[in-house]
DNA sequence: ACCGGTTCCGTGAACGGTCACACAAACAGA
DNA sequence: TCTGTTTGTGTGACCGTTCACGGAACCGGT
């Protein structure tokens, strides 16, 4: 099946007595080579069992079929969710995935990366990384230089023409905050994400900005901070509860965290929803089994990865035929509150 | 920083007053430079930015510093964590990664797969997609005629020389129900994952031969199977608790289904671990945070992936070298017993 | 019989490095 | 002084493909 030593485009035109052009002309579907030629080309290379080098290819020609990949955090379950459909689409559109994952979230490292990803000739980049504290700083200084197209998942909307597939964190934060609004809730709590992550402050944001809209005060006292563990979850909850007693409902940043307050709730015999309603973040498969199953906010990020691929890879056509000027796309999922009984009786 | 036009060797030995192969030499830190050229020709590539062009090198020299891995279901925790390792270690280990996932667990794109890889002159090849039904079926004839090492994750020990590095799951099911019957339950059921599975057959199989080692039965009505997810736990243990009521203690295949069961037990009011003793599988991270903590057996999936790539650059090496004979390393990774709550009560 | 346009195919160069070898200078030992 | 070895450097070929040409054969139309 696959030979010790590779079959080469010159053996396949040696086989039928034409030129390597020739045979690089079937290979690429061009149309000035005849009916016959062409049918008896690709017999030989299926006989031959032959297969075209994608590093010789790429190392030629413009383009390479291949993506960079930048991810971080892929033993949490949105980054992988989110790269599960970078692979997909990536598959179906014929690429291939150049992956690389931040051992951690600094910035400093990111020039090696993006040689990396120049040298192997990739012909986009999806950075998949969460934007944390200044790690996009490089961005204005690095971007412009930078002849690849980029394309940046979950980070927020700028002047400059970078191109972005995000999902709308305000606008869940928002769905979460007013329907425990709805429920007739006034006093609600909030555990938020460690706030150097911009998809933690833009949450937090919302539930301010929602009770604000509906004349109840937020405090410092009435939220805390949490890194997206359950086991922050848990210190998170247990200062909560002692800073703000009369809590009657709370908006907590994802659903590993929302699993500690269901917890201590039960340590504490705090009933969910009667005493405390509580809404999560993310809509893990798994939250649908909480004691009591966890009302959330979707986010489907495998839609995510899914788009962002779609996108750079318009991106890298677009560039291949213009030359120049592309308008940068900025596109925005929007999550869906999911209501379950940890807010609602059954 | 990264040009338009990426400079080559060429205008590094112009500039420098050298032949391109002096440079190359700089390059790979050959010793057959002196002193002061190398400084020079170091400068000057620092100057001019200069950065070698991964595809050309691995298009002419034996080594492209690139492996493949296959995954499959990168939206679950386990595989995800694995890729997690894979992907730190590359790192470490200067190697870069061309990642694919399967789509479906069927084996039937074997081939194309193994073909791009070798189109991309990858140095070795991971094999980090579960053993499901007969998906492993192309090894006996693929396998002899490729010439890229390969390792495997989590699959069975065999007689041909394969590599393998896999999680010890007998044991794991062994540690699981030993702890069990040590609590001095007698009827103990248990979840398995989907059977064709190789590890949910493992844990199944242990589960069964420690219960029978103890003297105590194992029938068809004790056990039910479920696909991991916690859904597919909700109908397992439902379907147990009927088919087997007496029951009083689980070994459940995984983490995410145990925690169905946990929350079955609340809604029929059935008391974790007093009158049900429950064990999972995974130590998930959130496991510590179900209602009640959940015992379960620990398995380091981030080590199984860096023993993995470990193994297969030493394959790659010791390949490079000897040109013939490696012998094959078949490696297994005891998990560990964490006993909390859900089976000793505090 | 001449011309322009298709259709089909081949040749040299290029992509950006590395390998094998040759070779000059410097140094050592006899 | 001659030979042998080490040290440092350059030249041509090559990896496997595509690009930019160029050109032959055939077609219908005048």
């Amino acid at each position: 099946m696959i030979d010790r030593k590779k079959t080469t485009i010159y053996e396949v035109a040696k086989e039928a007595g034409v030129s390597r052009q020739t045979v690089s002309r079937v290979l690429n579907d061009r149309p000035d080579v005849s009916r016959e030629t062409r049918k008896r080309i690709k017999d030989i290379m299926e006989r031959l069992e032959y297969h075209p080098s994608a590093i010789a290819r790429s190392l030629r020609s413009p383009k390479s079929f291949t993506l960079g990949v930048v991810t971080a955090g892929l033993k949490f379950v949105g980054p992988s969710r989110t790269l599960s459909g970078i692979t997909q689409e990536a598959e179906e559109l014929g690429y291939s995935l150049l992956l690389k994952e931040l051992a951690s979230y600094s910035a400093n490292n990111v020039y090696p990366l993006l040689q990396l990803f120049q040298a192997h000739h990739v012909d986009g980049i999806i950075w998949a990384a969460p934007e944390i504290g200044d790690n996009r700083n490089w961005l204005g200084t690095l971007l412009s230089e930078i002849n690849i197209p980029i394309i940046f998942l979950t980070m927020e909307k700028r002047d400059d023409n970078v191109s972005i597939v995000t999902i709308d964190n305000y606008f869940g934060g928002k769905l979460a905050t007013e329907h425990l609004i709805r429920l007739g809730r006034t006093r609600v709590g909030h555990i938020s994400g460690p706030l150097d992550w911009w998809e933690a402050r833009q949450r937090k944001q919302a539930w301010e900005d929602a009770l604000a809209d509906a004349d109840f005060p937020t405090e410092e006292r009435t939220w805390a901070e949490g890194n997206w563990s359950s086991k922050s979850g848990k210190l998170a909850i247990c200062e909560l509860l002692d800073k703000f007693p009369e809590m009657d409902a709370i908006f907590v940043g994802n659903d590993q965290m929302a699993l500690s307050v269901l917890q201590t709730a039960v340590e504490q015999g705090i009933r969910v929803p009667d005493d405390l309603a509580v809404v999560g973040f993310d809509g893990i498969p798994e939250s649908e089994f909480y004691s009591p199953p966890l009302s959330t906010i979707y986010q489907n990020q495998d839609e995510l990865g899914r788009t962002a691929v779609q996108e750079l890879v318009r991106l890298v056509d677009e560039k291949l035929q213009d030359e120049e000027v592309i308008e940068p796309s900025q596109i925005s999922l929007k999550p869906e509150l999911i209501i379950r009984e940890s807010t609602q009786s059954s």
